[in-house]
DNA sequence: GATGTTTTGTCATTGTACTAACAATATTGC
DNA sequence: GCAATATTGTTAGTACAATGACAAAACATC
């Protein structure tokens, strides 16, 4: 039999005095979401009237420099995989800012297209979404923000070749 | 009667022979984006045998550090709404990892807590999530990490603060 | 040219993240 | 003490993000 009065506590958990943010925030994965989690903020917050998120606009952006595309390029271009891809065009095409078709060459691609709206809206949207991100590293003095966003890209593109389980983008 | 032929394209797009994914790259939301899918991709594949995600792994150092707390709580110092929070419990509780019961003095709250077995894969987990923001963060030299990191910080911290519309956690 | 493999788009499922609304409970003002 | 207000947890709805499975089409190779 147990007893259980002058039982140790089996494993010590560390309650500091600090509050666990201070933990939490010495972590690069933790704060890289918090900063997503702002930039979306900021993003919807600037392109209110608009109703568009980031990762929609990223495709309207890859539609406007390609013309036309078909989803697995796209989701290329955008760094989403293909399924998502499938879901965020369905939106926009049931808006009326792209445009899907049967491609004549390969009859299992569809051809994405903006629709003269989706152009328009693109293009009216760049101002917004410059403020948007913009805002999000404002707070950064002009040469902390360059090797900052210098920094966001060398891991970004390092990552990108580098043997990754599931993320191919390229 | 509109005629097709010598119309003029309404808006022009800019169809640089690059590729949008330049584009892309030079906008830091697109890089944040990035970086959090990279983050997390890296966080399973390092923590896979426990099947635990950088959110719930949050959760559960919050806990570690406070023994007990509401979800209110919770969702401040993880930086989620409480809605979301609700959900991420829910799931750790169904998995035997937490624990959730009423307050005795207020009786909207629940107190939850992390069981043995919880507070035992949250200490198991360590190295592995160590390994994960380790990688994340592997491909810059030392100094210009450190950089990285504090900039990280100081907007993160910067916009905490700062009267944003949605993102209160505070 | 029939067989086997790969690719494309889709669907279902799981999980994070936000809003809006709601009921139950607490708190505040008067 | 009661009315107005705020807070807590939940639910419903929307959107990103990944996996695994699937049918149809394309490609490979022999």
């Amino acid at each position: 039999m147990k007893q259980k009065t002058a039982l140790p506590p089996p494993l010590v958990p560390r309650r500091s005095g600090k509050p666990a943010r201070e933990v939490l925030k010495r972590r690069p994965g933790f704060l890289i979401r918090r900063l997503h989690q702002i930039h979306t903020s900021l993003f919807a917050e600037e392109c209110e009237e608009f109703g568009i998120t980031p990762v929609q606009y990223s495709l309207m952006t890859a539609l406007l420099h390609h013309g036309e595309a078909d989803q697995v390029s796209l989701a290329g271009e955008v760094g989403i995989d293909r399924a998502n891809t499938t879901d965020v065009l369905r939106r926009l095409e049931e808006r009326g800012l792209i445009g899907r078709k049967m491609s004549a060459e390969d009859s299992r691609a569809k051809l994405c297209t903006l629709t003269r709206e989706g152009r328009k809206m693109a293009m009216a949207m760049e101002k917004a979404v410059r403020r948007a991100h913009g805002r999000t590293v404002a707070l950064l003095p002009p040469a902390e923000r360059k090797a900052f966003l210098g920094s966001l890209r060398r891991l970004v593109d390092g990552y990108n070749d580098l043997g990754r389980t599931r993320l191919r983008l390229k």
